[in-house]
DNA sequence: TGCAATTATATTGTACACAATCTAATTCGA
DNA sequence: TCGAATTAGATTGTGTACAATATAATTGCA
């Protein structure tokens, strides 16, 4: 009953659930994010101002595994909603400093909700979920070298 | 040590590793495709066309979790390649015929070693590879209601 | 039977995502 | 110390994703 094409089908592959699963929990963010006027890509790279205040373009990258192809529209769209300032540093003009404003950091109230409206919507029981994280996070440092 | 802001931090979120855990593994995935002169999402559409010849852009989508804006490009672009035909089905010419050509077909000998490519990338047991996938499947089932 | 609702796909507009390339600033080594 | 190599971001081009809308064909029901 099997052949040699068996691995070409959708539901021998890891990466198809884990992209297709990505997708739509990135969806199921949407209403959510949308009361915050924010994009999943521009509320991760808020999360990550909001733990760091003050960070260069190149760690957020690292933190979110982005490039700064993508980073420099996002982080200039945040800056047009007066979320963030982006100014180059002093001492290393190559640097740009990405700074958190009041109203980013004020933000962030409105955001606290965000992550138990989603939590839900994943029908895995705490032990799961604890499992599902670890596995990726193994992944992501492996594929990391 | 903990505040009501835990829940805003990258480390405590499962869709972040989840997001980022997939992007990687697609990118890893671009060496052996490029060979192919495939993108990862003109494969996943390859892979529905090679298990099944013949089928319609809706039923592609709900296996592939896309809509017709994502697909219409992509299997225009895989007919350009010359590896599917498109063609509006008799009876109902609301529907369109996606076919996998003799070239289309051909194409999945080289495809075959695709997938062997990536698992060394994931660096899991098969165990912990069977419980990924189940979670992954567990959550995309119940996303789908 | 005729027209309102539904269905299948396509189009438009916005926002990533990333490879490749570019520019400017900094560093490093002969 | 000066020019090559490196580094940080920005830009360009291609290809998704998806919401919203459009269009055309089909269905269903009053």
């Amino acid at each position: 009953m099997s052949d040699k094409y068996d691995s070409l089908k959708l539901e021998n592959q890891l990466c198809f659930p884990l992209y297709a699963c990505s997708k739509e929990l990135v969806r199921r963010y949407k209403p959510a994010l949308n009361r915050l006027d924010l994009t999943y890509t521009q509320y991760i790279a808020m999360m990550v101002m909001w733990e760091h205040k003050k960070i260069n373009v190149t760690e957020i990258g690292r933190l979110l595994y982005l490039d700064s192809g993508t980073l420099t529209p996002v982080l200039k769209k945040l800056e047009q909603k007066g979320l963030i300032t982006r100014s180059r540093c002093k001492g290393d003009e190559r640097c740009l400093d990405v700074c958190l404003t009041d109203k980013g950091e004020a933000l962030k109230e409105k955001a606290v909700e965000v992550p138990g409206k989603i939590a839900p919507c994943l029908a895995l029981t705490p032990e799961e979920a604890g499992t599902l994280y670890s596995l990726l996070r193994k992944t992501l440092a492996a594929m990391g070298e």
